[in-house]
DNA sequence: CGTGGTCTTGTATACGTATACATCACCAGA
DNA sequence: TCTGGTGATGTATACGTATACAAGACCACG
């Protein structure tokens, strides 16, 4: 007969494993008064819970989660799918660890460049409860899929084309507007842009309410003036640069987040411009570096921390058995005033960049 | 008779999931076969094994991972514990997760400062077939622990008093003597300090090892010019100005890592101060930000990728069964001279601070 | 035509836990 | 004393997969 004591629970050079029938059999009641006991069932007798309880600890037994997962055909672990090339994802990942430990969940983290497919049969598996995806391209795949196969997920951050899904985002259009704003304000008309990928929902939204700022101000935005990439750091240094060899360099640059900014004072500073003297800039996100005085970027604050933490709610709805139709939760965006913006005095500098006297407004 | 067809595999309010009996009634073959078609075991003639795979498509069937992980026992998962306050970690899991997914692992993220009888809960239940920790504390308890249950762990960038365990660290005992001889050779004698968490390895060793480099060279380091903190950049922000409101203030910090050196050069910057004209500095990790032109850190490379791959390495091969004594990995720190040192060529500043030629090395 | 072998598939079972149901002890009330 | 009820525990089973073992089909060869 097999499953004899003594070689169940071995882990191929393992200390043998303690498993809730090493412990009934310790006391003298049958696995399921261990794991009633263990679980605080009231029915079961407070002297007895006790004496399990005791055993439990004298003899190091602690529920295989394999065991315990397998039977409720759930986890109690969250995915969290994250574009690992965009440095925001830490900032995300830390508080959905801290908010879903408080709930009970674990996190498991599945980046977005991954093979997909792989990715669909770990999550299709049973694998996680539930699903975080914080950096969707417009055309992903895997939140049709997820919705075909039944498992809860929410978007943060970015959203999607066509399906009807939770999603927590910010307000980018407007966001963009009143930076546009922000610039023309301060007199700017030579403005250019540095713009996220198209095709995810960030970049598409930030820089249309851009663009629409500008048009509503009366201020042109040449396709000369323009670039798009990635929301990273070398798109902001390299294409600074580029931009700022043109003919009619503009006096002031929108970045459509913050990573592009940071890499795009990292290149004027390398240039040796003065910010925001010889040039304004404006960020997105208002990470914690844009407060840092080497920067000291003039953002447009996106609440994280409140987008998350929704984010997070709707899902463990959702878990609990939530079902009303798919809801899109919107955010505000507020301008956060600091010194990398400046009210254009004189008239915008030529080819050799003059200085415009310094007009900080926060 | 229970578990009838129709009733096995509904999770509350899903699409009822396919299983493997569902594939091999539609095949009208066992479920035995159809796991070991989809298995590519050898046994199985070619022909079934095309019939259940093309069954096993258009059903939509996906193995269920909590009953394979049930099985054997092992759940093709390894955690990360990390100390999510230390800006770092973002760039080891980063890493780690994809040489784990290279392997067919997945990563699941525990953060240090949760409740570690949790976390060692989780450890010990079978939830992770090993560990990977990243930012321990001297006194932490969780290695003994997880060695006493019999799960594979490695240490990665520091490393813990008395146990013995597999660990990758780098040589920081020679890297902070070797700060010390670069701020040496540059000729400063009057020199300060903003050192990590003496409770860490990485705080404790880079401080040995700097304090050794200056007294070899015959400069002192006075009371007064030394400050331990954590290793974060409030930390390097708040505790340069306390040092630089000394009677006799330095003109070199060493920066025990580099958030810490970017928080110095922050204050640096805003208290008007010339680097390194007027400050010299150096860090210690070589992030991907000391080389930013607004940095442009001098700074001790810690070869990260390295080290983790090999303790990825280290910690498959425990898995494969290696049992051979714990090792611990080290490997050697180079110096990056970039622009935050500088020779000393007059007599260091008084009070005032004067300027001192500038003359980059690298 | 029987025998032994190879290929292929089926049958049975185990992994550790949670829980529906059965059972038993005990006590109150008639 | 018997009945019905309640509280506590035991018994049996299911979750989905992987695999040892049994068994059947088929062929080659004597």
């Amino acid at each position: 007969m097999p499953g004899e004591a003594g070689t169940r629970g071995v882990r191929a050079g393992r200390p043998p494993q303690v498993d809730s029938r090493d412990v009934a059999a310790d006391v003298g009641v049958s696995q399921a008064t261990v794991s009633r006991a263990l679980r605080n069932d009231p029915s079961v007798a407070e002297k007895t819970r006790l004496r399990v309880q005791e055993a439990a600890r004298r003899l190091g037994y602690v529920p295989n989660d394999l065991g315990r997962s397998f039977k409720n055909q759930a986890t109690h672990r969250i995915a969290f799918v994250a574009d690992l090339d965009n440095p925001l994802w830490s900032l995300l990942v830390a508080q959905a660890h801290d908010e879903l430990a408080d709930h009970g969940y674990t996190m498991t983290l599945l980046a977005e460049h991954g093979d997909p497919v792989k990715i669909l049969t770990y999550l299709a598996g049973g694998w996680a409860d539930a699903v975080i995806i914080s950096s969707a391209r417009l055309d992903a795949q895997l939140p049709q899929m997820l919705s075909r196969r039944g498992v809860p997920f929410v978007l943060v951050n970015r959203t999607l084309a066509g399906t009807a899904a939770d999603a927590v985002v910010a307000d980018n259009i407007r966001g963009g507007r009143a930076a546009a704003q922000l610039l023309i304000e301060a007199g700017h008309t030579r403005v250019g842009a540095l713009f996220g990928p198209p095709e995810t929902s960030t970049g598409r939204d930030r820089e249309l309410g851009f663009r629409e700022g500008l048009a509503q101000g009366g201020v042109s935005l040449p396709k000369s003036r323009v670039l798009h990439g990635e929301f990273d750091y070398a798109f902001g240094r390299t294409a600074l640069s580029t931009l700022l060899r043109g003919r009619y360099r503009p006096t002031a640059v929108f970045c459509t987040n913050d990573i592009i900014a940071v890499g795009a004072i990292n290149a004027a500073h390398e240039l040796g411009l003065r910010i925001p003297d010889d040039l304004a800039l404006t960020g997105f996100d208002d990470l914690e570096e844009a407060s840092w005085p080497v920067y000291n970027l003039t953002t447009m604050k996106v609440p994280f921390d409140a987008m998350l933490s929704s984010a997070i709610r709707m899902l463990l709805n959702r878990l609990a058995g939530d079902d009303s139709p798919a809801h899109v939760d919107v955010h505000a965006v507020t301008p956060v005033l600091r010194g990398t913006h400046a009210m254009v005095r004189g008239v915008a500098a030529e080819m050799p960049p003059a200085a415009a006297p310094r007009a900080g407004r926060a």
